[in-house]
DNA sequence: CACGGTGTGATTGTCTGACAATCAGATTGA
DNA sequence: TCAATCTGATTGTCAGACAATCACACCGTG
């Protein structure tokens, strides 16, 4: 006996909007035809066409604005990771493969830092200025926000947007451990980060990473 | 002036669902409440709830089965490429970070496969046994999808599920480039394979990670 | 008692019709 | 000329209804 399911309405509706768009090689920002159009055009109700329509939307691949209509969209990483990021069974790793994994990603993005931190001072100038507002901030809460965006600014500085989004993902996963490291000494932490800027800013990329990789594993020992 | 767009309701919906899976810590698997009991306790009709639910369906995150009701989702990254790569010009991302992005990936993680590798015998004798696989491939699509798993179970071999779940990610990205790469020539691409392996298997990371630097950048060339 | 077919309630899938919200562009007025 | 306003087109949301599908209890037969 065959199971042959019937397909669902609102798949053939995704499909052949997809369709529709290579056809007629639609570039991002092109019109589609209104939601009622589409509809008739299938030969099914509009609302299936917007069940289709909204998930197409959800993943980027259309966008919708109310009173104008849809047009092609721009997948991003950004946008996947977004959605994404919540769920356990992505990344329902434990906390050492969180750490490695952020060792891993810091490390890994360093000789890329430092070609561009020589390239643009801003650079460094954007992260000392981090340092230093985590340096003299007081509030504990707020010291672990700029902590978190300092490594953020690190990532972004390589220039490689991929690795940004999955550094701001992993930091989602961090936060609940955030709780446990309330404790932390912060005063290695922070000569650590200025050891890291000089030594990029010297273009020194082997010390930067044992210092990088000494300053994230740190939090290792406070495993639960 | 203020925009001040009103928040859509839909939006609230995916947003409401997905905390709801994160406070009652559902893992893949778990049922949801109907779509009914789901619209009553949001306050809003069925078909924003529906709206929400499809779109999060699409994305991997829920599942849904005519007559049983909602679960959450295994995410496959499959799934994704499939609606991803559709369409070359939908893609925001720039292809050399892709490439630079890849490079990080699979180059900071050769330390922990190497020490994998030491203690487990197992992950050697797979890794040749897919490169040997490729080599006897005579099929252009078979090859590039064993290259892919190749690469996937390198980074596999690290033991970081986050970052064998963000190369998968990457991976669905990449696939819009596996057509201007059927003339690549895979003779050195093989070759590739199993220097890098050699080097894990000795234990020489700098000259693994050179090899691996080597291998991925030499996609470049071939940038459109 | 064992077991296969059957019914039944619950749940998602789809449709129809209606109205509100929003926006771009045309219209109007000073 | 230019700014305020009107208007039509389009998406956003709602309500209600019925069909399709599935898990599970029920029942009859051996």
């Amino acid at each position: 006996m065959q199971t042959l399911r019937r397909p669902k309405v609102r798949d053939q509706a995704t499909d052949q909007i997809k369709q529709f768009i290579i056809k007629q090689k639609l570039a991002p920002g092109d019109r589609l035809p209104t939601e009622t159009q589409l509809a008739e055009t299938f030969g099914i109700s509009r609302l299936s066409v917007r069940e289709a329509t909204k998930s197409l939307e959800f993943l980027g691949i259309l966008e919708s604005k109310t009173g104008v209509g849809l047009t092609v969209g721009r997948i991003d990483m950004q946008r996947m990771t977004k959605h994404l990021g919540f769920h356990s069974g992505l990344l329902d790793a434990d906390f050492r493969q969180l750490i490695d994994s952020r060792v891993v990603l810091e490390t890994g993005v360093l000789p890329y830092v430092a070609r561009r931190m020589a390239a643009d001072p801003s650079i460094e100038v954007n992260l000392r200025n981090l340092s230093s507002r985590i340096r003299s901030s007081r509030d504990l809460k707020n010291r672990i926000a700029l902590d978190v965006q300092f490594h953020h600014s690190l990532l972004a500085a390589s220039g490689l947007q991929p690795l940004v989004a999955f550094g701001d993902l992993l930091d989602a996963f961090f936060q609940r451990f955030h709780d446990s490291l309330k404790k932390a000494d912060w005063k290695s932490g922070l000569a650590s980060h200025d050891r890291i800027i000089d030594h990029l800013a010297a273009a020194h990329i082997d010390e930067a990473t044992v210092e990088v990789r000494k300053h994230i594993e740190s939090h290792k020992e406070r495993i639960p």
